[in-house]
Order: structure tokens, then C-alpha cells, then sequence
DNA sequence: CATGAATGAGAATTCATTCAT
DNA sequence: GATGAATGAATTCTCATTCAT
């Protein structure tokens, strides 16, 4: 129960803002922080001062922390798979979308740094959890695009060292998206050329002219 | 995608005699659920259980619940930076210095997966965090050890493919390393085979006769 | 033992027209809310969905939750005093008046069962709160007129057993209101049939010719 | 003004009791508070503060505050049951078996009001509620003791006025538990002597010599 | 050594209420 | 009038830690 006689209180700053625009903010600050301090370690109080709002307020655009994290993950799968769909679409060589897809990824670490790591953060803690069962469902389509081209381009005889798909592409896969956590566009090499060497590294050669 | 993390082992121990065992069950289960379940989300009381003792008592062998993860992490680090040293020190030329430094990172993978992921997943929290500055010292060394194998290594041309070393080596170590989080002895390949295969991979090639 | 409690109605309203009857519409909602989740149980956009209304615009209805339940209260006790003064006032027998009171008691438990609940459940916690004491007050009024039908009967030698109308009067009071916790019109016999028995034994007899 | 001498640091104030006695007296204050408040409006605060205990040392002795209300009604009700049990099969006559049922009653009101209370003012939200099955079904089989000693008793014809047995179940049965609500003893009549006159006025008549 | 009881500092969440639009 | 966004205070519950026994 509230108290019978409420207070005047202070006049509170209203700051209108769109709130499709503030929504959008909670999640970038929400990824932010589950990416650097993990989500259990995030309290929802830090993502309201991040965004200049108490944290009840939250509960205005997310029915809990838990629907926070599942918005960031919803959102960052989405346009992974469609990227993802997108070059493994598009008609090219194998290796062209092996590339396309490694640096598709270094790009996205560039851009996405927090959504990337929120992602690989919380995989394994949601497996089962539901409500979550869409995370195990889109990363299942996206690793059988990875793979696809992987095994066309092991088909086409483009690798120098032959290992068994799954070998390879968890070896591509780890050795791609865990640069995460280390790489800062900006610094040294761009994605495109760092792509284009992890890419050659894995194929043990340099594309062929 | 995302590398898979092995399911949380249900065994609790139940070491009545020696401290000093004690102490080792204690670390054994905590890195255990803290692989598991994260840091945070892992409770003394958790703890306590798997070792059948309840959480006060842990007191008696650790100040804090930081200072179990401390004591998981130094033990660690001691232990795979004597490793490590062990191999580049050994005299070997570079590849087999390579070849030494993955095989035996598979081995550990399986043998102690719930130390390897505690180190992984908690480094990057721990930067900053007083107490902890070991783990930033320790893990310098040991990629101070990889860097001058895998240079070395260059320096004789094992490589089919050209690349910076600082690159190299963050391919390398993360296509190995995070290979923990799917990698279980016993299916298919062994540890041996499997670093054969990753180094393959590595060089673009099979190591010369 | 304890009375059981009848069904929320699952109905909407849809009022869009007269403030007035919205404003009823809203007393009705939360009378049925307070009486079947209770007052604390009860939040203000509960209320709201059942008059298809946002919570705050309840606000240009009355000033508080407390305004909506006073209001709640205030109507009912009106009513409920008036129909007690013109049964006592009609000049009829005291046995007729005892029975017509008990009869209209069945009647009003069938018409508004929430009502009814609403205040013997809120009566008690809101004895001493301000801003509710015309509940004591009313409710006293109600009880004289009781009491004094009570004193009549039993000095017009009606009743078969002899007790002290204080005793007596709180028997029939509790026996027969609490009757809105399973009595449910249409369902055997009616609240004429039914006020006829609890005045049959309440009496110790039929009433005379 | 008082000196600036440094506070002496608040020592916790360590009461050791038996854990028994204390559980005893949270149940207590909590079916006290329960009584007089409603469930929804006493707080797990209020509760510790009538034991001298912070809210959260509630939780060594209840899972949650919903425990304590489980903890609460099935003592009551186990109670209630074990003399209700004793009343009905002491081989009795069926009026000396509605007369103890009826004292019973008055002197449970009298001993332990807030207990009564509690059961009353929630049975009806617990009716579904998970966990809560008992309170209907230990209910039900008092119900069926005091329905079993009206029927005989109805058999027996000892009723001045006939009613069918529901009817008078439910009209003894409320008059009598609702004068929880008024009853104290010490007043007036006690126990006994209230149960004696509200049994003659159910019969219509007095115990036969 | 081990434990159970206790604490206190949060944690997520709820909700009556306000108010600019 | 109506609404949605915002607030702030309160609520239940958790948990690392302490300490007398």
C-alpha cells in the first residue's frame, strides 16, 4: 500500500523523447553492460542511469530484465541471420562467401562489439531457459549456412589441408568470432583485411587469382 | 555459432579428512559451477553442497568467495604456465613447439574444462580488479611463450601463408583455446589427433617429414 | 467451513457515453475486484481493464484507489439504510419487520454480492482509518433499527427460546449475512424460501397464523 | 552539547533462542497480523519487527511468506480437525456432539481469534492456489463432521423447526464462526455460556432434561 | 572445525499517482 | 477527457559474510 498522504515532491524532469528512440537506447546501453559486467552482474538500476531513467521505468518498455537481454539477443539474431542469408544467397564462388561471411563478422564486431559479446556471453545460460528457445533455433540456421559453404568450398578442392567439415568449421568459426574480444577497428588492420587473412590462413593459400 | 558449454557434472564429493583435500574439492566444485553457471550466479551455498559442508565452513578455508576464484585462477595459471614453459624450453624446433603448445591446451580442455572456462569467461572482468592483477602478469608470460614459438616458427618459413605474428597468434590461440567449449575426450578425435589437424590448419600444411 | 466466495464475472464494460455511467461502471468493476482478489490485491489498472479505461484516466473519477472503495461504501451503506429505515418504518409486526429485513438482506446478497463482500471484508481495517468513519456510523444506524425490531419481537413474546438481545442479535446479523459467501439466487431455493427458514429458526417456530 | 566521542560500533545484539520457540512466535505475530491487516497488507517487515528479527532472518524458519501463511493454516487446521475429530466419535449423543462442536468453536475464537481470522479472510484466494490444496480438503472433512451431528441430530428429532440440513448447516455454521469477529472473552458470557444460548436458539428449544 | 542463526546491503519488481501532451 | 510515460517508495527475496556455540 502506497502511503495515504503522499508528498509534494520534487518536480521531476520530464524528458519526452520518442520512445521508440529510448527503447532502442535501454537495449544498446543494456548490451553495453551485460557485454562488460555480465548480465548477472548488471543491475537493471545501471541500464535506467545509462539512459537517464529510474530503473521502474524500464518496466514501460520490458516486462523484465530477462525480456532486456531476450530483445538484445532477438534483435542481434535477426540481422545476423538475414546477413548471413544474405551472402550465402548471393550466387558466388564458395570461397567468395567464406570470406564474405568472416568479414561480415569482423564488421560486425567493429560496429556491434557488445551485442556480439552478449551473444556468446549467455549462450550456454539460456539453452534451456524458455522463452529462449529461439536463440539455439537461429544460431542452428546460421551455423548450417557457415558449413554449407565451408563443405562447397572444400568440394571444390580450395583448401590445402583437408579435415573433416566440423573440424574446420569449428576451428573457423572460434578463431573468427572470438576475435570479439580483442578486436578495435581502427587499430592496425580494417576488418576487410583482417578478414582477408584469416581467411587465407584457413585456406592455407591466398585466393586464387 | 556459439560454442557449446559441457553440462555441469553431478557429483558431490564427500571428503571428510584431510584439509588440504578438503580445500581441493572446494576448488574443483567451484570452478565447476563457476564454469557452469557464472560467477555471479554461483552461490557459497552452492558451493557448499558439492562438497557437503555448509557455506560458513567454507570460511575456514577461504576469506571470500573472490578468494576461491582467486585460488582457482593462480593455481591455473601455475599450472599452464609451467607447462608452457616446459615445452618452449624444451629445445624443439618451432612447429613442434606449436605442435606442443595446442596438443597439450586440448589435453587440458579435457581434463580440466571448468578451470579453462572459469579463466575465459571471467578474465576480461577481472582486468582492473585489485587482487587480480596475477592474471593479467601470468597470462602476459604465456602468450609471451606462444608469440616467440609461432615467430620462430615463421622465422624458419614454416608457414604456407604470411601473416603478422600479433595476428597469428590471436587465430591460433583462439581457435584453439575456445575449442573448450565444445571439445569432449573421447568423441571422435583425441587430443593429439585433434591438434595435429588444428596445426595442419595453422601452417598450411602437414609438417615436413 | 468457511464460506466459500463466489466467481469473478468475467465482463468488460464498454461504456464510452455518459461520465456518470462510467463512473458506476468503474464502482461496479472494482466492488467486484475488492471482493473477489481484495483491496491490496486489487490495482487500480485492474480496475481500468474491466472498464476498458488506461489507470490514469480513473483519476478524472476520483481521486484515489481509497476515493473508488469510500465511494464503493458510501453507495452501499446509502442504500442499504434507506431500504432498513422504510422496512422499520412501515409500521408492520415485529416478526414482519425481522423477516423483511432478513429477506431484503437475502435479495441484496443476490443483486450485489460485491458490495456486500466488499464492505464485511473491508469493515474491520477500516474502523479507525480517516476519511471512512460514516462506515461506523451507518453500519450503527443499521444495527438500532435491527435491534429495535429484535426488542419488539421478543417483548411481543415471538421468540421460543429466551436469550439477551445483544446475543440474539448478533446470531441472526452473522447467520444470516454471511450468507453471501455461498448463497447464489437461482440455485434451490430463492432469497424468499431461504429468509422464511433462517426466520423459522431463528424464531424457534413458523410464524403464527 | 555532547562530546564528539566515536560510537562504540552497533554490536549486533545476538538473542539466541530456541529456534522452536522463535518459529512459534513469528507464526504468532504473523496470524495476528494476518488477522488485523489482511495477508496482502502485512509485510514480511512487520512480521520481524513483532519478533525482533530483520526481514530477512525470516527466511531461516519460512521458504517464503506464503510459507508462513501455509505454516499458519495447517496448524490451525490440524488442530481444528484433531478436536473436531474428538467431538464427533467421543459416542455422544448427536446434540451433546453440536453443543461441544459449538463451545468448541467459542473457545477456540477465544483462545486463538487471529487464527480463525486468517483461515477465514484467506480461505477463499487459496481456494486454487498451489500448495493450498490441504485448506480445502481438511475443511471439507470438518464440514462433514458438523453436517454428520446435524443430520442425527435432525434424525433424532430434536429441532423444533425442520429445515433441510444444508440450509441449517450453513445458517449454525456462520452464525457461529463469524462471532470471531465480536467474541472476546471475558465478556459478558463466556464460552460455554454463549455456546449453550446460541444452541438453544438453533434447536428452538432447550436441551431436553 | 563445523554449524546454524543472524544480518545488512542490495536485487528485481510492483504500483498508486502525476502530468504533459 | 484520455493517455502513456515517468516516478519513487515499498515489497519480497537473495546472499556473502559473521560469529557464538
Amino acid at each position: 500500500m502506497p502511503p495515504a498522504t503522499p508528498e509534494p515532491a520534487a518536480r521531476p524532469l520530464r524528458v519526452r523523447e520518442d520512445p521508440a528512440v529510448r527503447r532502442q537506447a535501454i537495449l544498446e546501453a543494456a548490451a553495453r553492460l551485460f557485454a562488460t559486467h555480465g548480465f548477472a552482474d548488471t543491475t537493471v538500476r545501471d541500464i535506467g542511469d545509462e539512459v537517464a531513467i529510474k530503473s521502474g521505468s524500464l518496466y514501460h518498455y520490458f516486462a523484465s530484465k530477462d525480456a532486456i537481454l531476450e530483445a538484445v539477443l532477438r534483435e542481434f539474431l535477426a540481422d545476423l541471420g538475414t546477413a548471413t542469408a544474405a551472402i550465402v544467397s548471393a550466387g558466388t564462388s564458395p570461397r567468395r562467401q567464406v570470406t564474405d561471411l568472416v568479414r561480415h563478422a569482423f564488421t560486425l564486431m567493429g560496429e556491434r562489439p557488445y551485442w556480439v559479446l552478449t551473444y556468446q556471453n549467455e549462450f550456454l545460460r539460456l539453452a534451456g531457459q524458455p522463452g529462449f528457445e529461439f536463440v539455439a533455433g537461429e544460431s542452428a540456421r546460421i551455423e548450417a549456412a557457415w558449413v554449407a559453404a565451408l563443405t562447397a568450398s572444400a568440394e571444390a578442392g580450395d583448401f590445402a589441408v583437408d579435415v573433416p567439415v566440423a573440424v574446420r568449421y569449428r576451428l573457423v568459426r572460434d578463431a573468427t568470432w572470438t576475435a570479439v574480444r580483442w578486436y578495435r577497428p581502427g587499430e592496425e588492420l580494417d576488418a576487410a583485411a583482417l578478414a582477408e587473412r584469416y581467411v587465407a590462413v584457413f585456406y592455407g593459400n591466398h585466393a586464387a587469382g
